[in-house]
RNA sequence: UGGGGAGUCGCCAAGCUGGUUAAGGCACCGGAUUUUGAUUCCGGCAUGCGAAGGUUCGAAUCCUUCUUCCCCAGCCA
């Protein structure tokens, strides 16, 4: 069924258009690339760049891959796939003070998880900023000595007030018309360790009434007496991001670089930057360009690192890879799939606008992939019991229930029908509203995949609850057998036998949050946690259910897709996570 | 009251070097198939492109004014 369903190109966007532009002008067709990373006379050493083009995801290793990193992932990935390029994993580790390898593990293993590598053309691209830091230092010595940089002793204090404001022009430091030699022996001694932390800072020098605040003489440089999870004690000084990550893309030969809309003020300075070493021949043209679109908004999610740390660390939730997070690692655990996450980010695009995209088309995306992928399997979740008092007492025979629909080529597994039965509660009532068809007194339905059953009555508990159904079986109406049409109904309900069933842990998940925009107002959005958002059950589900593998996921007919939990299943005893419902016309 | 961005159907999003019946997806509404009230299939769904003017034979696309929303004053990224 997928065969002559042609896959759909990803919608054009602005961004595959300035990419196809570049390539049809070739913009960056004399591009030199010696095989890794290099300064300009260093690529001059190398070949004509065998990619067309270079893109780049570059996390701070600091915290948890969520899915606004999906989308980044899968268009900057997607594009050099598309294009025959290049897409290098850099782990952008210029602050040792956040960074750790654990995070650096954690983001490596989330992109392959979503079907991205680094291997092209017989090289592995994977990078780090901190392997730049030596061309980052000769590069700023440069800067000094181009009288394009200066070392600044104001406190952080006096440097904010003069900065300015977003309508007044800052003011010039007093250090900033400092000799250039000068300049160049106190960087050296901050290099050194002859400076305590905070106590001077590298700065461009650029212009102080700028109206974009961001030339204003950005700090490029500060002490910073940490020890980095990359190149330990070696320095004491570390690059601002914003210094440092256009140097990253030209040493890498990047051709496209593309980040979210807050760093749209900065490009000016990242084209500064560049510029300018380029004209010290340090760097090469033609340069790397930066371009911006707007980062993922998901309604009743939550995706700033600074609140899921916070739900992490409040115990609003059991830690980075519950279930209900939009982390990388929780959607996983969750029964979320990679190829779900490419759809979606095929299906919401790029743009500049900003947008809140509905939760539900990412269920919808992960509905529609599992429902290709997944086999079927029958689990009851809330659990009545069933008898069929015209069956023998201790018989049991099989039946044949198909793995997928729409791939019989799957086959078929046996489960095992006998007088007792479980069954869904819901399926069942003793008066029915108008436009039931499932079990009611005298009603007939189906046993799915066994007989046609009439219902003849059902008991109830001192509270009125009904605790039994009972039923007759008709039975030459067996599914697969010549007789199973003869009767027709419209009610067809699921079931697994008492004596066979598998009692599982099954957990069942909501939303984290019941307002789809968690926060706005003048609400705290921990307030609008969903109290509900989990349940824990114990359901009766088919024998077969019982060998599942962790990460296993299969649909439980007729309520949705499961997911055998990754960490907490043990063999032979696995628990299951509720990844999404099925739709449901009928709940409407 | 500085600078930088963005406003096309309920949610996304093409189109924007002027000329198309204003793509497509999701949602929604019909109807068909169905041993999952699932899936699949077929059909419907913007005289309208933030607003008002203007240029033009012709404008979502060009010009002017207005309006709403987002981002920026870390020695974070």
């Amino acid at each position: 069924m997928s065969a002559d369903k042609t896959p759909v190109a990803p919608a054009s966007n602005f961004i595959r258009h300035i990419v196809e532009r570049d390539i049809e002008q070739g913009t960056y067709a004399s591009r030199q690339w010696c095989g890794e990373p290099g300064d300009a006379s260093t690529q001059a050493t190398g070949q004509p760049d065998p990619a067309k083009i270079r893109t780049r995801f570059p996390p701070e290793p600091n915290g948890y891959l969520h899915i606004g990193h999906a989308k980044s992932i899968c268009l900057n990935f997607g594009l050099a796939r598309d294009y025959q390029g290049v897409c290098h994993m850099r782990f952008d580790d210029t602050n040792p003070e956040k960074e750790e390898q654990e995070y650096v593990d954690s983001i490596k293993d989330s992109v392959h998880w979503l079907g991205f590598g680094w291997e092209a053309f017989g090289h592995s691209h994977l990078y780090y900023a901190s392997n730049y830091f030596d061309f980052m230092y000769r590069a700023a010595e440069y800067l000094i000595t181009s009288g394009n940089a200066y070392v600044d002793q104001q406190s952080a204090e006096e440097m904010r007030t003069n900065r300015g404001t977003l309508t007044e022009a800052g003011k010039n430091s007093p250090w900033r018309d400092r000799p250039a030699d000068e300049n160049l022996a106190l960087f050296r001694e901050m290099r050194d360790g002859k400076h305590p932390d905070g106590s001077m800072v590298l700065r461009a020098k650029i212009d102080m009434a700028s109206p974009n605040i961001n030339l204003r003489d950005p700090a490029i440089y500060r002490i910073k007496r940490a020890t980095h999870h990359n190149t330990g004690d070696t320095w004491c000084i570390y690059p601002m991001y914003t210094y440092a990550h256009p140097l990253e893309d030209a040493l890498e030969g990047i051709t496209h670089s593309i980040c979210t809309l807050e760093f749209e003020d900065q490009r000016p300075f990242y084209d500064w930057v560049l510029e300018k070493l380029a004209e010290g021949g340090l760097l090469a043209h033609p340069l790397p360009k930066q371009y911006e679109f707007s980062r993922l908004n998901l309604t009743y999610v939550v995706l700033s690192k600074r609140k899921l740390i916070e739900l992490v660390e409040g115990g609003h939730v059991s830690g980075w890879d519950d279930p209900r997070l939009p982390t990388l690692a929780g959607a996983r655990r969750r029964g979320y799939t990679p190829e779900g996450f490419r759809l979606f980010a095929d299906r919401i695009g790029v743009s500049k606008a900003d947008s809140w995209i509905e939760y539900t088309i990412l269920e919808d995306c992960m509905r529609e992939t599992l429902n290709e992928s997944a086999e079927r399997r029958i689990a009851v979740l809330d659990p009545i019991k069933l008898v069929i008092d015209n069956y023998p007492e201790g018989q049991s025979e099989d039946c044949f229930a198909p793995n997928h629909p729409q791939k019989p080529e799957l086959g078929k597994r046996t489960v095992p029908l006998s007088r007792e039965l479980w069954i869904e509660r819901e399926d069942f009532m003793e008066v029915p509203s108008k436009g039931y068809f499932r079990l009611f007194p005298d009603n007939t339905v189906r046993l799915r995949y066994g007989y046609v059953i009439k219902c003849t009555g059902f008991e109830k508990n001192a509270d009125g609850h009904v605790t039994v159904v009972h039923c007759d079986y008709l039975p030459d109406t067996k599914s697969g057998t010549p007789g199973a049409d003869s009767i027709k109904v419209k009610g067809n309900i699921h079931w697994v036998s008492a004596a066979h069933a598998y009692a599982a842990e099954v957990r069942l998940y909501d939303r984290l949050f019941k307002d789809a925009h968690p926060g706005s107002g003048d609400r705290n959005y921990l307030d609008d946690i969903n109290a509900n958002s989990l349940t824990v059950i114990t359901a009766q589900l088919e024998p077969a259910l019982k060998d599942a593998k962790p990460e296993d996921t299969f649909q439980f007919e007729r309520h949705g897709y499961f997911v055998a939990d990754k960490k907490d299943s043990v063999a032979g005893k696995p628990v299951f996570n509720r990844t999404v419902t099925l739709r449901d016309a009928w709940q409407k």
